[in-house]
DNA sequence: CGGAATCCTCGTGGATACTG
DNA sequence: CAGTATCCACGAGGATTCCG
């Protein structure tokens, strides 16, 4: 396994562990804030209170975690300057700009279907 | 705003109306479950029963939740057959199929990179 | 078969306070 | 500034039961 497979449409089909391991990164890059996150770092090198600030909503301890489990996956790197006051950067690794790409292909897909996804949306609740 | 955005690098930049439609969007799109059944219904209609056994782990509650969702958002369409005993069957809308498409991109993705993330994993919990 | 309704648990994540 | 630590509320979601 562990490489490139030419069909896709069928990598959620079986249980194995490769399986789960789709599953997994899926639950992790899927998550409430990882996109976003990323997606924030794509321009460059940002430090933790300004992605805090660009961020709408997320509290300092989700962006703590959610900071360092991408991290741990290494799609962002960390770096800690020693000088008072403390000054973190963090910026996306390779691996992580390739999944930016693959972001964007999501975020353009949800822009250009927005406006369908309202117009069902108010079709079911009116026929409901 | 509304159609397609020609810089897919700022839409989550700002923090109007369309951005959180976005957000909002992606939360559907990244839930737990949706992509994981969006996917089981590519090859074709399928039975209440029939995705609940090919998605393991899936509790009856959050597949009906799951597929209302979906449904609302004019992903897949859901036809009830007045026979007995009950038969429902759910199939992706045209607007669900183009979603399929993205939904793809993003296993390829998985698969692809899995085994690095799997490397770096191994490599920070080491270190720490 | 394909749900809806109820109950109850357990983890996520916010708020707050403290620190190097 | 960039966290860590603690507490706690709330809601997602599993298990179970009942129904057309």
């Amino acid at each position: 396994m562990a490489t490139h497979d030419a069909d896709p449409t069928r990598v959620l089909k079986g249980r194995d562990d490769t399986t789960c391991r789709v599953r997994e990164v899926l639950d992790r890059v899927g998550s409430k804030w990882s996109l976003t996150v990323i997606h924030e770092l794509g321009p460059g090198t940002r430090r933790f209170t300004e992605i805090k600030d660009a961020v709408p909503g997320i509290s300092q301890r989700m962006l703590t975690e959610t900071l360092r489990l991408l991290e741990r996956d290494g799609l962002i790197s960390r770096t800690v300057h020693p000088v008072v006051p403390p000054r973190v950067d963090y910026e996306l690794t390779p691996l992580g700009r390739t999944l930016l790409d693959t972001v964007r292909t999501l975020l353009d897909w949800a822009l250009t279907h927005i406006d369908d996804i309202d117009k069902a949306r108010d079709a079911y609740d009116t026929r409901t």
